[in-house]
RNA sequence: GGCCUCGUGGCGGAGUGGUGACGCAGAGGACUGCAAAUCCUUGUACCCCGGUUCAAUUCCGGGCGAGGCCUCCA
């Protein structure tokens, strides 16, 4: 990894900043909890997606792109995919309607990541498909004593695993006290949590040793992780409020199952996302999607491009909470706008970006020395292959605008045409040709020739 | 009740035991017919109270405030 600093990142684990190790530098593995697919993801489900994306790019640009494996799975069997498959197609047989909702929300989802210039993980397992992983690994617990049968479940035993909450840092015992858990009657302790639990006939289930059923929230998260990427791997990502019960839960099923001392290594945790200094919830009022943002006049009464999305979101650490606001979205607008398109210049990423990014995704400090480098090679062209190499980390490069030779041939010509007027100081006529050019989102830059001191006129379009 | 975060200038936001990151906005200047764009210059800060220290925004303790989790929500 030439020239690359040590990467160093936050392990939840160990509440400590450290230098990151693979397991196996030809293969460095990353697990992150993906969506589940029954409706549109928000803005704050989009927020894990561009943040593990980073530490993906940042990954591949330190190990080689050959040498990541990054898994984000796709959650395609629970109870809320079920209740939205019969509230949306009522007369299709069940199993149809629950594939009509899986199959239209994971092409969604696949689309607002893309645009928010996340590249596609490598593997992306769906639950469904890994059924008889899941049991296997339930076989497993249960005949080390980590999981019972009872009331029509199969439910894993916290009290089997000496330390189990040491994610969390939770105390099951102390818990209790306040929290009034009701108590269920067939749980050993209130804290167990399913595995395996019986289908009824309009529930979606398959065949297993405990009778026709699905399973438990958390069982697809360790079959999947270590199906994919083996019993330890080297990264696990997702949202804060994933670290209890799901991680602390994926951690006790797959150490147990398999007898290892860690699950990964690494647990990265992403902060929470507020939207305009408030909770992010339906009840609010100001619950958007990815989608919406994308493509409707939802939020602030305008489109917001996937660049100026990704953007916003990478102008905050990603542990601290993030606050979505329409000033964050302008000023990452602004900040987009004074960067160059590099084309296809090819050059070497600048060292204090990957320094930045190393430095537990410090993607505040990357994208201001990314700034820094946009203005650099604004006015040297010599700089854009660096700086293209410098955005593709934070997958924030400038595009091309297709335009249309007419309308260009047709804006070219009223440059001209000002130029003319300017030369025959006809100011007037001359200010009206670039105030309606400025209408119609076409910005005039005047400048001057360095060597005849003539003045110069070039244009761009607006965002 | 338990546990976990966090509290920096108008806004965003890193970081550090000792010289006020940086970006945006603002102000002043250069350039311009006037602008825009660009360039130069520039101000304002570390929640409160103790403690440790020659020195704390940075470490420790205690407050106050904000947020999150405590069974399926990223």
């Amino acid at each position: 990894m030439g020239g690359t600093p040590t990467l160093k990142l936050y392990n939840t684990l160990t509440r400590e900043k450290v230098e990151f190790r693979p397991i196996d530098p030809d293969n460095v593995r990353m697990y992150v909890c993906g969506p589940t697919v029954y409706d549109y993801a928000h803005i704050g489900n989009a927020r894990p997606v561009i943040v593990f994306d980073v530490l993906f790019r940042l990954l591949r640009h330190a190990y080689g792109a050959d040498h990541v494996t990054y898994a984000r799975n796709i959650t395609d069997v629970d109870d809320k995919i079920n209740a939205r498959a019969l509230r949306d197609y009522p007369t299709l047989p069940l199993n149809d309607a629950i594939r009509r909702v899986t199959e239209k929300t994971e092409t969604q989802f696949l689309d607002d990541a893309r645009a928010l210039g996340c590249l596609d993980p490598d593997v992306q397992p769906r639950a469904t498909e890994n059924i008889a992983q899941m049991i296997d690994i339930i076989e497993k617990l249960l005949a080390k004593s980590h999981a019972y049968q009872a009331g029509g479940e199969v439910l894993f035993d916290t009290k089997s695993m000496a330390d189990y909450g040491q994610l969390s840092k939770r105390n099951l015992d102390e818990q209790q006290a306040g929290a009034r858990v009701a108590v269920e009657a067939h749980k050993k302790s209130p804290g167990d949590f399913v595995l395996w639990k019986l289908s009824a006939d309009n529930e979606p289930g398959w065949e297993s040793p405990w009778g026709r059923g699905r399973p438990g929230w958390h069982i697809e998260c360790s079959a999947m992780s270590s199906r994919y990427l083996g019993e330890v791997f080297d990264i696990h990502g997702g949202g804060l409020d994933l670290i209890f019960p799901h991680h602390e839960n994926e951690i006790a099923q797959s150490r147990c199952a398999h007898g290892t001392e860690v699950m990964a290594n690494v647990w990265m945790h992403n902060g929470f996302l507020q939207v305009e200094g408030r909770k992010m919830s339906k009840s609010e009022g100001n619950f958007v999607t990815i989608y919406e943002l994308l493509h409707t006049e939802k939020f602030a009464g305008r489109q917001w491009p996937g660049d100026v999305l990704r953007l916003a979101m990478l102008m905050t650490h990603y542990r601290e909470p993030i606050d979505f606001s329409v000033k964050r979205l302008e000023e990452a607008e602004h900040l987009l706008s004074k960067w160059p398109v590099p084309g296809d210049a090819k050059g070497e990423a600048d060292p204090a970006v990957v320094a930045a990014l190393a430095d537990d995704l410090n993607t505040v400090a990357a994208v201001q020395a990314v700034h820094a480098l946009a203005q650099k090679a604004a006015a040297d062209p010599k700089l854009l292959g660096t700086f293209a190499a410098s955005a593709t980390l934070i997958g924030v490069v400038p595009q091309a605008v297709e335009l249309d030779e007419g309308l260009v041939r047709d804006i070219d010509s009223r440059v001209r045409a000002r130029l003319d007027l300017l030369k025959a100081k006809n100011f007037a006529e001359a200010d009206k040709i670039r105030d309606d050019l400025l209408a119609r989102g076409v910005q005039i830059k005047d400048g001057k020739d360095p060597a005849t001191g003539e003045r110069v006129t070039t244009w761009d379009i607006k965002r």
